[in-house]
DNA sequence: ACCGTCATGTAATCGGTTACATGATTCT
DNA sequence: AGAATCATGTAACCGATTACATGACGGT
């Protein structure tokens, strides 16, 4: 009934061979490089800023993270990697075809969860914190949010940045309507 | 014949004594715990319940992860143990003194970060899925959960629930209505 | 009494976070 | 040139997810 034969002839840790092994299952994390070396290849220290400047407004990732994932995908044979011969020896990663697949897959699957609230003020409220002292504090970023993303939301437009992101940032404008809503309510 | 007894009990690294550790840094996860216990004593199965009917509608928590940190906890300090003595010999947590303080402290820190969406249907769209495929999907895993918090939240209500939860019902509502909307313009 | 399922718990694995380390660059 | 700072990378640790394991119980 599990997904994966777990039970097949073990004596040997196998490993080895890169190439075609039996895939785990990726993270996100996994797409979000896919994704982004999709756009263009680079460096993980590159991807790291394209996070910054973009993604990291409703997902950020830890700049270690993409040292491994890279390293992994590479080794799974969805990334190709290119070392620079001098000074730093740089790794360039670029996706394969593989890899394209991969991400295309995950791309056109419909059927990805419900999201979690997981806000730790929520969390306290939950638990009996006074909702009046929390709520400015809240306020307070909520509201820098939501101005944070109109302002860039203009900008994006403004240049042509493709729909998706510009959907992305949509998104995160109503939302942070909705909370700067609620916790105007309590303070 | 060399210096130490290869072993156990070497040099001391110190620990032991349960009491008075250096603390370290709670995760929203021991809160819970801590918030949980604090309204009544369980067994970390109880626990899983307890999240289950009623916090698990905005953070789900690994039951496996009750386990380990109920037994994290008493180890600092924060919570007794008490074993029954017989069959399954459950163990009864209950919250201690120092333990209400650390849970009150956090609780008043209104200090708290912000949240971040992480969607994965968000992350889909900001890399080029077609957003009118996805849509479908979500707008109807939106309505139901919006549904659903609209139905409990009136059955709470009318029991007397504490106002905490009610609002954070009320959040959850909120969002839900959000995500409706946003979705809702995509298909 | 046995079987299937639910209740309850532990162990192994893996990704993510934090901390550390070293190569480049700028400034004085 | 040396110090300070930034760029870039690796390693250690720890919590969380997954898989596994065993006890209890209802039904036939």
């Amino acid at each position: 009934m599990d997904k994966d034969a777990a039970l097949d002839s073990p004596a040997v840790p196998p490993e080895q061979h890169a190439t075609k092994m039996a895939p785990r299952t990726l993270s996100p994390t996994s797409y979000i490089v896919l994704g982004l070396l999709d756009r263009e290849p680079g460096t993980p220290y590159e991807l790291k800023n394209r996070v910054a400047r973009g993604l990291g407004n409703f997902w950020t990732v830890q700049h270690a993270q993409l040292y491994t994932e890279t390293a992994r995908l590479a080794e799974e044979g969805l990334l190709t990697e290119r070392s620079e011969s001098e000074g730093r020896r740089r790794k360039t990663y670029s996706i394969t075809k593989t890899g394209q697949k991969a991400l295309a897959e995950w791309l056109a699957d419909s059927t990805t969860g419900r999201t979690e609230l997981r806000d730790l003020a929520l969390l306290k409220i939950f638990f009996g914190a006074d909702p009046a002292s929390i709520a400015p504090a809240q306020l307070e970023i909520h509201r820098a949010r939501l101005a944070h993303f109109e302002s860039i939301y203009e900008t994006l437009r403004d240049i042509g940045f493709p729909r998706g992101i510009l959907l992305t940032v949509e998104a995160g404008i109503g939302h942070a309507r909705e909370s700067v809503r609620f916790w105007s309510s309590l303070v």
